[in-house]
DNA sequence: ATTACTAAGACACGAGTAT
DNA sequence: TATACTCGTGTCTTAGTAA
């Protein structure tokens, strides 16, 4: 049987108060006070949590001496370690994209193809002759793009070919759907809105994925050192 | 306004999932049966917390696409840092003792006043002449008694005066309601039961604090690297 | 002063169901 | 399939008050 959030946070505010580690004088309107609940609510949590273990309690003169169990101590470390992992364990600095499939404009796949050998060697592999475009879904994803826009970048250098310019392409290695290495390659003078984003991959990304229109996926950006430009 | 402990946990669970980093597809049916709950009232719990600008929705074809808001990272920020101060800024190995005052036998003014110049040598403090006995309230605490007797000790060592033999003394420093550093004395051959600790400090704890008999008081021990002899 | 019981009212839950 | 509405039911809260 799980804790009721109620008795949680009861066991919560008291170790705040003390209780965790040694007796802690207190009344049931403190209590009331600090839960933003009658003293009559918090006489009956202080009650529940004392029935089911979490909580030794002695009565005195000026109130109530309070103390967590063991019992009631678990149930906060548990707690504490599920977050210890969130906040710790997962990079504080990770940037993750939302977005959905959308139609492209068909023109990526000649310019993927013309940029190829230079893609190659910046990013470590052959691109597939097409780009994903993915559409950024809400306002956080597009901090996260402006965040990934703002992290180093790699540069594949522009060049001139038959007379014509082509610029420099600003590219992001990211990871799709926590599945397949790709990047996000930004071109100098780009015809879409900002809230779409070009994808490009080794491997068919639609095929692959099983990616329609409309599928959602997750960029997640890999940072520099972290990536194997092979 | 405060965040209610249901949303609370709502949000935790959400983070859990993965919902802190990224965009976590879920349903209201699964959400429910994480947080033991109908799918209705996951539903609802979702709405209120998107209502109050902690998480982020994007309905999608299997279920909805949920993320944390800074808002809603900030509140599990909050618990996170209080339970790092309960778990870690708090030594595990704090030995706390809860007590309350006794009425004692009268001779501990005679004694103290006897060991008066060596106390003070050894705890840095002239004692006030005479004892303010604590009786330990539980098991708890007689635990913790038990772990102070076991740790090492100031030893006040004995004389001969007058052709009468006056034995050792075992001292620990401790903090009396967190507020006046004192010591515990412990006679070689005392009178007292093992429950009852008789205190010494510098000044008059009865007055000063306003103890009557029956007035609870916390000792914290404080380890004797901690503690400044002068 | 306290804690905590009782009873009436408020509010949350979940079944059914619309979308 | 989803989410989320309405609404009857039941639980939780609080005011009053006893102990």
């Amino acid at each position: 049987m799980m804790i009721s959030p109620e008795m949680w946070f009861t066991l919560f505010a008291l170790a705040r108060k003390g209780a965790f580690h040694r007796g802690k004088v207190m009344t049931t309107r403190e209590l009331g006070e600090i839960l933003g609940v009658s003293q009559q609510t918090a006489s009956r949590r202080v009650t529940d949590c004392v029935d089911r273990g979490y909580v030794n309690r002695i009565h005195s003169s000026s109130g109530m001496i309070l103390r967590l169990t063991d019992r009631g101590r678990e149930e906060l470390r548990t707690v504490y370690e599920a977050l210890e992992i969130i906040f710790t364990l997962h990079a504080e600095d990770m940037i993750v994209i939302e977005g959905t499939v959308t139609r492209g404009l068909g023109e990526g796949a000649y310019y993927v193809d013309i940029y190829a050998e230079r893609f190659e060697k910046a990013l470590g592999f052959r691109p597939f002759p097409g780009t994903l475009n993915v559409k950024v879904n809400d306002d956080e994803s597009q901090k996260s793009v402006n965040a990934m826009r703002s992290s180093p970048p790699l540069i594949v250098s522009g060049f001139v070919s038959d007379g014509r310019t082509f610029g420099d392409v600003t590219c992001y290695r990211v990871r799709l759907n926590d599945q397949i290495d790709a990047a996000v390659i930004i071109a100098q003078r780009t015809h879409h809105s900002s809230d779409i984003l070009e994808i490009i991959a080794p491997v068919n990304l639609r095929d692959e994925l099983g990616l329609d229109d409309g599928a959602d996926v997750t960029l997640t950006v890999i940072p520099l050192h972290k990536a194997t430009t092979s």
